[in-house]
DNA sequence: CTCTCATATACCTTTATGCGTATATATGAA
DNA sequence: TTCATATATACGCATAAAGGTATATGAGAG
């Protein structure tokens, strides 16, 4: 039960609640992050490492760049995530979140490797 | 996207997911909640009103008993609380409260109300 | 009215949490 | 090596949260 009390407690603080939907539905490194919710890259980072510290996400070094994804396991929480992002619409700010494109140098270097 | 954090914030400490997981199954007064449980009056009492200053319970007296029942308007809390009590199976603190036969005066009551 | 049971709340202490600022570390470029 | 960029972390502070103990309140019984 443990785990489900810490999935709860990480999503009851909204900057992780928007990290956590957004890396719900693809990667990104910090320097997106911290310009999609336009917070101090320390908070954006202390909130990563707490949700890393509690086994939801991953990182993989991309050169400068840390990139975060999503890594849950456990089939409670995926569902529980599952209903939360079936219902985004319901919230402009994740909503939001989802669309806006950063211009991170990390975003230009995708946007080339995509050509 | 307030009421979603104070859930999930509610939902982060485990009397009140005991509490509350009881709840969804059936309505209970305080001294059986504290029985079956199994923590001080006060220490229940206190997560209750919690519960029910988010709006997630409500309270009906009956005579000398609050009667406390879940009370869950919000579509999103909803589905979330119902992947919980799908998943009753996975947590055994869980399964045993809402199994458990509290012998307070209330449940007499009630036993006598049923003959 | 008084007593008892059921419940709520006040007060206090301890611990946890979140944030800002400053700084440390890591990587690649020049 | 030196610099710039990306990220992590340390420190200090303010606030929130949780629990225990004691006490207040509310309702029915006698």
């Amino acid at each position: 039960m443990q785990s489900l009390l810490t999935f709860y407690k990480a999503m009851s603080d909204e900057t992780r609640l928007r990290l956590m939907t957004l890396l719900m539905q693809r990667d990104y490194c910090v320097c997106e992050l911290t310009e999609i919710l336009d917070l101090s890259q320390p908070k954006i980072s202390k909130h990563l490492a707490k949700l890393r510290d509690l086994g939801l996400v991953s990182t993989t070094r991309d050169a400068k760049f840390m990139v975060y994804q999503a890594n849950v396991d456990d089939p409670v929480i995926k569902s529980s995530l599952a209903v939360l992002l079936d219902n985004l619409e319901h919230y402009e700010v994740l909503t939001n979140d989802a669309q806006s494109v950063p211009l991170c140098t990390m975003n230009q270097r995708i946007k080339r490797e995509r050509v």
